[in-house]
DNA sequence: AATCTTTGTGTCCCATCGACACAAAGGAGG
DNA sequence: CCTCCTTTGTGTCGATGGGACACAAAGATT
């Protein structure tokens, strides 16, 4: 680690926090983004973020989540960090070192606040090429959902895009818009009964279709990943 | 990302760039470990890494590859990121962040300068627990070693443990350290051939055996997953 | 009542890994 | 030279779990 006590040697690169946080919603993969208040890209797109303040937080994880609940009020069901970016050349006041933190949170969680404000939106994923993105957010995201589809592919994180109850149905569908393509439903059932990760509640009416049982994570379980991955 | 330009308002963490640097040595993970030569926990061992230098630098990655190379004069084959780990009580200084990354080399290319100083040296992860460590080192190198085992089951990383040719006993032989277990020779050799990450060269004698299959890593190729992994 | 839609199940196929048997090709020792 | 041992390489069988698909169940719509 350090070489020495006297840090005041060495010119220090800016260090911030920033995530990237889905949602799925109307069967469109949804990233946030605020309109950024002061100097470098001022009025441009970016991800929620910011400088971890050492007298509140006792980790970057509790930046991440202090951030995102300060400028969206939100609070993710998952967060995990996706990777850190630095480099001369990636902040026009130098070098500069970002944690990005990967989130996900069901829509119904978290939009009544984003809906009432103009500096922070859900932008979906596919329009992102065309929307002006500060620094290189534009790149992070697209890595974010690289993970994310790789993530559903072995894992069922996809369930912490959904509400605390939801059908086999919903999890299917969040799972095939991340995806980009359709999955047998038939495969969601049996990995869901075989990680024991869910628990069966009663019934719920579906539009036009039988009733399909409800499930809700169970509390205090962790994530579960499966050996084999779903085709691509 | 940054709420004001002035950077002064904010009290810096520390920050620092380390690395988790694996090879195979007899049938053995070993990690290498530096003895600190200042500050906090002068004397112990402790991760190689250091600050960035921004004068330098143009990112971590050349951070992370010149403290190694600087400290031990190894250039590891492969090199990722492993995670960021911060806090107020991780450092006695106060609040530290340290980008922690994940290395491979040969055996044989990495011992030459090692061997020679005293400050530097491979340790058995096995022995780790009965080792002093600086910070939460320890910690950390069980965090990458977990890291290994997974890359182990889906991909062809641990190839990045051996020399530049190699036979399928060799490789084997380093899956099965790396997992503590024994697996296929036949499932192995169905991987290398199922990816065309490898080619064959020539023939070379084994103790006691038939001739063994020389591999190499194609020039240029990049690292294959697989979409099952070994059993646990 | 007939049709439509979505849910849930049963069944077959296929890819890939584990296990194991066995052949191939050398070395060591008598 | 012959026998035994060791390691390499191959062929094959079984198990696991996803993909595809057919079909039944149960309610909505007309």
């Amino acid at each position: 680690m350090a070489d020495s006590y006297d840090i005041r040697k060495y010119k220090n690169p800016l260090f911030t926090v920033d995530s990237v946080l889905f949602t799925v919603k109307d069967a469109d993969l949804k990233v946030l983004l605020v309109k950024r208040a002061s100097d470098p890209f001022t009025g441009q797109w970016a991800l929620p973020g910011g400088f971890i303040d050492i007298d509140i937080d006792h980790d970057a994880d509790m930046t991440a989540l202090r951030k995102l609940k300060e400028k969206t009020n939100i609070t993710p069901q998952y967060l995990e960090q996706l990777h850190t970016y630095s480099g001369v050349s990636r902040d026009p006041r130098g070098f500069s070192v970002t944690l990005v933190y990967f989130a996900l949170v069901a829509e119904g969680n978290a939009s009544a606040h984003v809906a009432t404000v103009d500096d922070v939106k859900w932008t979906s994923v596919r329009e992102l090429q065309d929307l002006p993105v500060a620094f290189d957010h534009k790149y992070i995201v697209e890595q974010a959902r690289q993970r994310l589809k790789q993530k559903a592919l072995y894992s069922m994180v996809p369930v912490y895009c959904l509400p605390e109850y939801f059908t086999v149905g919903q999890f299917k569908s969040v799972i095939e818009t991340i995806l980009g393509k359709t999955v047998q439903r038939k495969t969601i059932i049996r990995r869901i009964e075989a990680t024991d990760m869910l628990e069966k509640m009663d019934e719920k009416v579906r539009s036009g279709g039988r009733f399909a049982q409800l499930y809700r994570v169970k509390p205090g379980v962790d994530i579960v990943n499966f050996e084999r991955n779903l085709s691509k």
